[in-house]
DNA sequence: ATTTTATTGTTGTAATTTGAAGATAAACGA
DNA sequence: TCGTTTATCTTCAAATTACAACAATAAAAT
């Protein structure tokens, strides 16, 4: 972020909203400078953008973002993005625990319409100042370091539900194309969200293709679609075509042969 | 949503209702494209079109339940410190919806090793942070304006447990003793709450006590003990002895031959 | 020194917003 | 009930704003 952006920043969150010529003029750039930056601030919700200017973002948005420090925090808003253009108005969907789906949440606020159901708590209070939404919450052990919701009654509850799009996060994923995780509860709980949806979404950062876990959560032929910021090895990428799993990524870098957006 | 719908919908919050005219004055455009606003954020739910203006959404008692939530705050405050009291360490609690039980699980995170079991989200939020408590959140549909969770789903959730005591709050409470509330699904689950208690406490500040309400939630006999601010009228007093409720007030108001504490 | 990369301006085109005018529908008084 | 008034809807044109592609420039890397 330049020093410009970090000025415009700091005047809309002074005045509440600016219009692009007003910053054109101010900063002696074109307007067409002023929206790429707001481009740049928007995308990281950092402020909204509107016809003609731009404005404080919305209040729960980030509330969040300056008490609490996310590892990759601006690839996983990216990844978030990207996840939730692919989901439609007036779906239903599952979403679990993790870092990544919680922006993914947040980047959902302003769809419309849609029923949730989530076993993490801070999805549930993301969500709920939309007032178009009809959120459920799955019962079970509140996880005090995270508000994330385990165990068996959880998986009972999940298990009532057949939705359009399960989107899960993940902690690792191995080589061969094993879906890994640190936490066995966690791992049940994604296997029903995964049984039970239409579709599923597997939304995770580059830096999860290089890493470890202990617990199996599943296999990658399971899932639908793959949305991640880097492009993968072509090890990976083999994987997915042979299984048929559509790749998006954040960053289109070419790679033959491979379906993308954005 | 463009910025003047924005402001339009926060007009329409604070104010209750307001005309195309007036808008259109406010903003220096044609009543044409207050008209487009107004549908668009009607589309959405957010506010209720009228014939000539615009009014707050029917779904939207947010704002109603900020403000509730600051009335007679100090004294919901010191019957949740009093109720708190009799709670000791290590006990399995069930606590429902309302601004009161919210303010108990507040002076409850002194306690250490309580297992609670409760439908309110934020309730859940509020405890989470004291590792030494052990939180089971009831699964089911959360509702935008308080966060609590209610429905068929959470009344089956919460007949699978038997706790040490059930914190119940209530809208108001009939001078035959009868237990009232506005929100039938709210019933449904204090009542299942009630059922799998094996003590039950009643928290609610004096306001209550001459209101009525819709929904039928119980008698008083059902209940252990009654938590409130103010000494109530004699003929309650008599009630509760005839049943042997223990009476807990804040201010201890002289009133002869019966039990009081703090 | 040359290539690469990032930033900005320019231009043409697409999309959005707005107001105006006529047609339609709803509210209201006699 | 009927007309009268007021509000709303529809459609269109003008103005504004946004976007994409390319060129120019400066800074950074090799």
């Amino acid at each position: 972020m330049n020093q410009r952006q970090q000025e415009i920043l700091s005047l809309v969150q002074q005045q509440g909203f600016i219009t692009i010529e007003t910053l054109a003029q101010n900063f002696n750039v074109t307007p067409q400078t002023i929206r790429r930056d707001i481009k740049s601030l928007g995308d990281k919700q950092l402020l909204t953008r509107y016809h003609g200017g731009a404005g404080v973002s919305s209040s729960i948005e980030n509330v969040e973002y300056s008490t609490r420090q996310i590892m990759n925090l601006e690839e996983k808003q990216q990844i978030a993005k990207l996840t939730a253009n692919h989901i439609p108005d007036r779906a239903s969907i599952f979403i679990n625990i993790g870092t990544t789906t919680e922006e993914i949440a947040k980047a959902l606020l302003h769809h419309n319409g849609l029923k949730i159901i989530t076993n993490n708590l801070n999805v549930a209070a993301i969500l709920r100042s939309n007032p178009t939404f009809e959120i459920i919450i799955a019962g079970g052990i509140v996880r005090q370091r995270d508000g994330g919701i385990t165990g068996e009654a959880t998986i009972d509850f999940i298990r009532q539900f057949k939705v359009d799009f399960g989107i899960i996060g993940i902690s690792a994923i191995d080589p061969d194309g094993t879906l890994l995780d640190f936490d066995y509860h966690e791992v049940r709980v994604a296997q029903a969200i995964i049984e039970n949806s239409r579709q599923v979404f597997l939304a995770t950062d580059h830096t999860k293709f290089d890493r470890n876990a202990m617990v199996r959560l599943g296999s990658i032929d399971q899932i639908d679609a793959l949305f991640t910021d880097l492009y993968p090895t072509e090890h990976i990428v083999t994987l997915l075509a042979e299984n048929n799993i559509d790749l998006h990524t954040v960053r289109s870098k070419v790679a033959p042969g491979h379906k993308q957006s954005q």
